[in-house]
RNA sequence: GGGGGAAUUCCCGAGCGGCCAAAGGGGGCAGACUGUAAAUCUGUUGUCAGUGACUUCGGUGGUCCGAAUCCACCUUCCCCCA
């Protein structure tokens, strides 16, 4: 089975520098695994690496789609697993990177979608419902079509209620019924590195910092550049850009906008952190007990064994 | 100098004699998550102990069977008049 590696972990843990040491080291590609990353011209505030960070390095799935673009779940399955077979078809090493838990675990999971696209109609419908008569009523629509989520999903995750009744309605087929068709056959063996911090305040105070340089770098510029145009309600979700929003039509002040981008992205990445949680496979390393050369040189020891394996 | 108001648990902020470990929100922590995921949703949040106990509402002292709530003084802050 083709190997591919995985470098994931919360926000502001220097996965881009990583991978592209470890693409060196292996003749890789890199493929971002970002739902943000995607979108061209939302640079700054997504911590895109720029093109000097790459060294040469191939990267693929950023900037591929304009903002005002919606982009999903399986628009990235679909692309990702087309890439990894082009890499591996011209003898690259695929290294994915990225921190969006939901990607990259359904990529590694193998998970099939159901094939309900998003009815925006549908999904308009139920969100009037769900107005109207409550959410108990709208997770009633549930209960005779698919008990399994009507017992698992709360009353108030309107999101998932409505996901699944889009599903039943379209598919004739229950969410849970698609997942136990899922996580089969899987094409790739995946060998996953995780960068995370011991110490939560230093993680945090990393994202500040951050923060504090994306607004040197000229963040305000491009989110107002941003809001020039047409945006997505996809892309319109990347932190940063709503904040310098608020601030640009005069809602908050700007050290609010700045204040709120960080305090947001804080909480990203606690998020990210509980999503890559629950994979007991991944291999940890701390960026707060190690420095970059010995997380690098214990990625590659790893990586020699598992491509021996 | 005179007059008025305010101090509440990490923060904001309700409470104005028992139903108060104290509403609500924020934040923190923990969790969920399968076509919006940088989104969305849930739980928890004084301490210790298995129905309970103990320490909290600026400080000190009072009143009362009983106080975050009433009184006195003190401290700090805000506003108004000089």
């Amino acid at each position: 089975m083709d190997k591919v590696l995985v470098i994931l972990g919360p926000t502001a843990t220097g996965k881009s520098k990583l991978s592209v040491e470890l693409a060196k080291e292996f003749n890789g590609e890199i493929i971002s695994a970002d739902s943000m990353q995607v979108y061209r011209g939302m640079d700054i505030g997504t911590a895109k690496v720029t093109d000097a960070e790459m060294h040469g390095i191939p990267h693929h799935m950023i900037d591929i789609v304009e903002p005002s673009c919606e982009f999903s779940l399986s628009d990235f399955l679909d692309i990702a697993k087309k890439t990894i077979r082009d890499i591996i078809s011209r003898n690259k090493f695929p290294i994915i990177v990225g921190g969006t838990g939901l990607y990259i675990s359904s990529l590694t999971e193998n998970i099939k979608l159901s094939p309900a696209k998003a009815d925006s109609e549908y999904r308009n419908f139920l969100k009037y419902y769900a107005d109207a008569n409550g959410p108990g009523e709208l997770k009633a629509l549930l209960r005779s079509v698919d008990p399994e989520s009507y017992d698992k999903l709360n009353v108030n995750d309107i999101r998932r209620v409505s996901r699944a009744l889009e599903i039943y309605r379209s598919e004739g087929k229950t969410v849970e019924e698609f997942n136990r068709e899922s996580k089969q056959d899987p094409e790739f063996y995946f060998f996953k590195i995780g960068l995370t911090s011991l110490d939560r305040e230093y993680l945090y105070s990393r994202i500040n910092r951050r923060v504090d340089e994306m607004m040197d770098h000229g963040f305000l510029q491009e989110a107002s550049d941003l809001f020039r145009g047409e945006i997505s309600s996809t892309a319109s979700q990347a932190i940063g850009y709503r904040q310098l929003y608020d601030y640009l039509s005069d809602k908050i002040t700007l050290e609010e906008a700045v204040e709120q981008i960080k305090l947001e992205s804080r909480r990203y990445a606690k998020r990210q952190l509980t999503w890559f949680k629950r994979d007991k496979s991944i291999i940890w390393h701390n960026i707060d007990t190690n420095n970059f050369e010995e997380i690098l040189n214990s990625c590659i020891k790893h990586m020699v064994k598992f491509l021996k394996v």
